[in-house]
This record gives structure tokens, sequence and C-alpha cells, in this order.
DNA sequence: ACCGCACCCTGAGCGC
DNA sequence: TGCGCTCAGGGTGCGG
């Protein structure tokens, strides 16, 4: 699942394939919710144009191309976006990896579910943006046009100040958990990243944020803070399907503390680590360790 | 305003 | 062997 620390890592590595390049030739399959903006359209807007920058808005990653305009990228659930020399069984599913000889699983072919590609000037790699469960997304926005997505994201996760997440949890009801989700709240928090965050914190995902203490605040995102930036310095996690640009896995699955370890001891107490739903997401914690 | 929930999607894993 | 079921979840939108 790309979070902030995944988004972050794939827009260093892919960034020096993108900016300065001149987009040449955008390929895509067909028109399906996944393209906010229509295939055609896409091409259109897209093909001769440089692009100049590219940067990181919660998950969302923002291309700003010579004209002013913006292309959106959200990587969803299953998104990867990579390089075309990029090699990792990530890339393929267990029934098509099963049919191919080892040699044959070295390079990645375009296959359905690699929705966009973007051939560039300079004659380097391909970038792919390949999504299986298709709820990524891919949106062009004319030059000053503002969007909505983008206008509702809260203060990024990164930046976020201990008083900013108590105020946000006044006479709230709703569990510490599924504020953090909140984009609005928290830009760039998600499953995994939350019940890390509250693990390091000591908090029950399932409290009521409204009897969240100021200090549990500053805990809480002083948590956040260094679970995101220690992931993004081992490359994001690479639980299911997150890869980054050039293949590689990230290391932060191997740190993890709570998350996808039910059953498993505690770190620090030994006792088992426990799931259930909160916010309708599966949720993990150490009943001892988080009050 | 707030909160829970259904929905979009496909592949893996499991029971029979 | 294979079918059918459940689960995974980011973000949106709706109903209470």
């Amino acid at each position: 699942m790309p979070e902030l620390p995944e988004v972050e890592t794939t827009r260093r590595r892919i960034g020096p394939l993108l900016v300065g390049r001149r987009i040449e030739r955008v390929e895509t399959t067909a028109a399906s919710y996944f393209f906010l903006t229509p295939p055609a359209e896409l091409k259109r807007a897209l093909e001769g144009r440089r692009i100049e920058s590219l940067d990181r808005v919660g998950k969302y990653l923002v291309a700003g191309l010579e004209d002013g305009s913006r292309l959106l990228l959200h990587l969803g659930m299953t998104g990867q976006l990579f390089s075309s020399a990029a090699t990792s069984v990530r890339l393929l599913s267990a029934t098509v990896r099963a049919s191919l000889a080892p040699e044959e699983q070295r390079r990645f072919e375009p296959d359905l579910h690699t929705h966009l590609r973007l051939r560039l000037d300079g004659g380097g790699p391909q970038v792919y943006f390949r999504d299986v469960r298709k709820f990524g997304k891919v949106q062009w926005l004319a030059p000053g046009e503002r969007n909505a997505r983008l206008d509702r994201l809260g203060t990024d996760a990164l930046a976020l100040g201990g008083a900013e997440l108590f105020a946000a949890c006044r006479k709230r009801k709703a569990a510490i958990k599924a504020l953090l989700l909140d984009q609005s709240i928290a830009a760039g928090v998600g499953n995994i990243y939350a019940d890390e965050a509250l693990f390091v914190a000591g908090v029950r995902p399932a409290r009521a944020a409204g009897r969240i203490t100021r200090r549990e605040c500053d805990a809480i995102v002083l948590g956040l803070q260094r679970v995101l930036l220690r992931s993004i310095e081992t490359g994001g996690s690479s639980i299911s399907d997150y890869v980054s640009p050039d293949g590689s896995d990230g290391g932060y699955q191997d740190e993890r503390k709570v998350y996808g370890l039910t059953g498993e001891p505690c770190r620090v107490c030994g006792e088992p680590i426990k799931r259930r739903i909160v916010a309708q997401r599966s949720t993990h914690y150490c009943a001892r360790c988080q009050r």
C-alpha cells in the first residue's frame, strides 16, 4: 500500500527519468474510471510537452509541465510507477510468473494492467504506471485549474504539529486511527503507518479522538514522523505490490512493529499482537503497550 | 458536522 | 482440479 514514504521514494527515484524530459508518446489502456482525464485528452495534453518538476502532495505525485499544466498521479492500493528497465517479481502475478522460465521473469513487458506508458526523449527507459486493482488515478489539470482532491488535503504528515492534531481531535468521537487516516487532517498517512505510529506512541487505535490528551498528540505526531522518515530512509515498505521505480523492494517491512504481525510477540513486551477492525480497516496493536 | 458504510477492482488463499 | 467465497484497502459519496 503506497503511503507517504512509498510515494516519496517513488518521487525521488522516478524524478530523474521524468524531469527535464519531453514526453514523445503516451500509450494507455482503454478508458476507465482510472483515467479521470480520458486517454484521448491525456495524449493531446501531454505529447510534445516537457516535464519541469515532480512534487509529492500527500499521497499524490504532481508533475509540472512546461505550459503550466499539471499531471496528477495517485498510486491507490496497488499502483506501481517504474522504469521500463525495472525487474521485479512484484510486477508479475503468481500465475504469470509460474508460466515463465526464470530468464523470462527478468524483463518486464507491459501487460493488461500497465495503464499508462510514457516514452520520453533522450532515448532513456520508458516510464510505466501499472495498477492491478485500478484504485489509482491519472488526471491532467489545465494551467491554473484547481482540483478538489488536492484542495481537500490537510497538512502534510511530515509537517503536522501536536497542537494541530490535538485541535482536530476536539469533540470527535471517531477513533484516533480514523483521524490519522483522514487525508484532510494529515495528508499521506495510510493503514500501515497509522498502526505503527500509534504503537510507538503507546496509544490504542480505537480510542476516541476526543479523549486523546495534548501530550499524547505530541507523542503520536513524533512517532508518526519517526516511522515515516525512517521508512523513507529504507525505501518504503514492500508488503504486497509496492516496488520502487527500479524494481527493488523497500526495507521498512522488516522494521514493522505491529502491522501484519498478528499473534507474534510484541517486540517490547512479548504480548501477542492483536488484530481488530477499527475505522473499517484491519488494525494491529499491542494491548499491553498501548493504552 | 460527523460518522459508518458501500462501492470501485483483481488476485491470493482457503475450504470443500 | 477447480469452484466459490473472503479478504486486502485509498478515496469518494451517500444516508442516518
